[in-house]
DNA sequence: ACATATAAACCGTCCAGACGGTACAGTTCC
DNA sequence: GGAACTGTACCGTCTGGACGGTTTATATGT
């Protein structure tokens, strides 16, 4: 019971920051939408920095699991394109969690500042372009958080058309040349 | 006085939000951090959303301003990446305003979204390569928001390396094949 | 089998503080 | 004389968090 009522709470504390903005972030209206009273909420998380942390927590736990650990890193950096740009359009909207963190308390989003630059330093010292790589990680990231800000500037064609033309370069950067 | 004042008060708006975070724009501490009375600063901005627009409006002619109206398209996308990657580090960090809109009103950040709309038609209408162009803008517009967010991912060679590459990735790509 | 004990999971209410905004009477400067 | 402020006092609302109480599952002793 409680794992599943602290998933539901954070997918609630998503849902609602993408529907009505982080403003409407108050634990009174998380514990709405979860179902469950305030206390129930503060009971979980003693306090809305640690929702807050928990959220981006599960952020960065979810994606990095479905990452993988491919030893081969042109596969693993088309990974993360794919990923990320999916993870845009469908899939579990966690990444609202950033801008929770960003509202209420900047430190938080250290975890995923720590994350991100674990990231390039595997670019950096694995990637044979290490620049040229670090560029298609950044257009990708660039889409993703403009997305995140609701500003929404790219045809869902171009989109298509950038994503391939992302995984070409990768493949590209990894040959011999 | 006027003119000077309220820019006084973006300025001010700025620097608050990036030394303390959105969480401490207030109209109170806003007021004074510019040396100007509630009274005062509600005479120059009816209210919260009013300041918040005008910081985003100054941004945005501040930025396309600068950017100017180079007839060449690739002169153009230069001159983007390099200002929006000065932006970040040294001038007018009035990149802030965003945060202040994200975090009190998400529909403030729209003139922002019109504007990169704006930009993203120009490089699809005018560039040979438009995906190619689209993936500098997204990079540059990555490290732009990744900065803005308090991730700080990339050391300074490594940007200044990603940002030659850009550039000779632009004289390239406007080269004929 | 059954009472007892205990801790985890959760509810509902209350409150002090902060914030956006109003009102308005005075003051300074062009 | 009006635009550009200052200063103070105030209101209504919202919010984070504290707190005391209640149900439910689990374990234990007999």
């Amino acid at each position: 019971m409680s794992k599943d009522t602290k998933q539901q709470i954070l997918d609630a504390a998503n849902h609602l920051i993408e529907q009505e903005g982080v403003a409407a972030l108050t634990l009174e209206s998380v514990a709405a939408a979860a179902g469950v009273s305030k206390g129930g909420l503060l009971y979980h998380f003693p306090n809305k920095d640690a929702l807050i942390e928990g959220m981006i927590a599960h952020l960065i736990q979810n994606f990095d699991e479905r990452l993988g650990q491919s030893a081969d890193f042109a596969d693993w950096l088309a990974a993360y394109v794919r990923l990320t740009l999916a993870d845009m359009s469908l899939l579990s909207q966690a990444q609202f969690s950033i801008l929770a963190a960003i509202a209420n308390n900047p430190d938080l989003v250290q975890p995923m500042a720590d994350q991100t630059a674990a990231w390039q330093k595997r670019i950096e010292s694995v990637a044979k372009d290490p620049v040229l790589a670090t560029i298609i990680r950044l257009a990708t990231d660039g889409l993703w958080y403009a997305e995140m800000l609701g500003i929404r500037q790219v045809s869902d064609e171009m989109k298509q058309a950038v994503e391939k033309r992302l995984l070409e370069m990768i493949h590209d950067s990894t040959q011999s040349e």
